[in-house]
DNA sequence: CACTATTTTTGCTTTTAGCAAAGAAAATGT
DNA sequence: ACATTTTCTTTGCTAAAAGCAAAAATAGTG
């Protein structure tokens, strides 16, 4: 009866690693199309406007190392779509917030990316849609809590 | 009335963008576990046993340039996890297969990642388990042939 | 047989990424 | 109070990932 299991992991495993390819694909269409670096739009896709961050935090939830992410806001800093300021409270860390032409740009890419997403479930169902959601939302918690577990 | 799809592309979005970050560490994590780099372990995960392939079939199904796939290909020769041979039909082809040595490794490479998601799995209902597959999916249908639309 | 098209490879460059050490600041122990 | 340790970020270096443009090799065509 465990064989249902091992037969439905496959399955999954086969087509996230598809979905996987196609999305690493379609991000760097996109990046491009806005004339961003990969990693560049991935970080910015992050950050809120208002809030400010540490490279830690930003290294953390992108899954990067810390120097890897300074090279990134290095990038933004140079564009001026970011801030990167010394904390008060604690000098060792950096606030690193959006620019008022980050916002903008953040919020544009945000809209657009979300249009494209948009153009992708236009022609199904409201209910095909909430599949999809469901799905992927219990997908996610899975993986990123095993990622917990096994680091 | 649209703006119910407005909303679910969003979520769907900011979803499917955590899982992406997800499950590139995960791959990263496993292909390290395995000694091998991340880009062989996905060539590898696609190239089926006694099959034979061309450069451009691989580059094709894993979204990369030719030149790129040579690189791969190069490192898998050196391993002698694959076979290059030029297509006696027409010799401007290669045709890339595995060698003994590389179906062993792809063998249990796929059973090692299947074990992998079905770790992550277990805890779940079937009925979830199958809702993560509709959804996912659902989802890789829809982004591959927007891919096909737009490239 | 000259020309064109296709497939792969090579040389070069860019992008992505991490590690280890250094630098700077805070916290802690004595 | 100050030496030591810890924490956060950056820097220097290296490796891996990826593409582009040109070359090489072969096939097809007028």
């Amino acid at each position: 009866m465990d064989m249902k299991l091992k037969q439905q992991a496959s399955a999954i495993t086969e087509l996230t690693f598809d979905l996987l390819r196609c999305c690493e694909a379609k991000e760097k269409m996109f990046a491009k199309d806005h004339g961003l670096k990969v990693a560049e739009f991935r970080c910015l896709r992050i950050v809120e406007a208002g809030k400010s961050y540490s490279v830690q935090e930003l290294a953390t939830s992108m899954h990067l190392s810390p120097s890897r992410l300074t090279r990134i806001i290095d990038g933004l800093f140079a564009e001026k779509l970011v801030d990167r300021v010394q904390s008060i409270e604690d000098r060792r860390f950096a606030k690193i917030s959006l620019t008022n032409k980050g916002q903008t740009l953040v919020g544009k890419l945000k809209e657009e990316y979300a249009d494209l997403h948009g153009e992708m479930l236009k022609d199904i169902s409201v209910e095909d849609r909430d599949k999809i959601f469901n799905g992927i939302s219990l997908m996610q918690g899975l993986v990123s809590s095993w990622l917990v577990r096994n680091a």
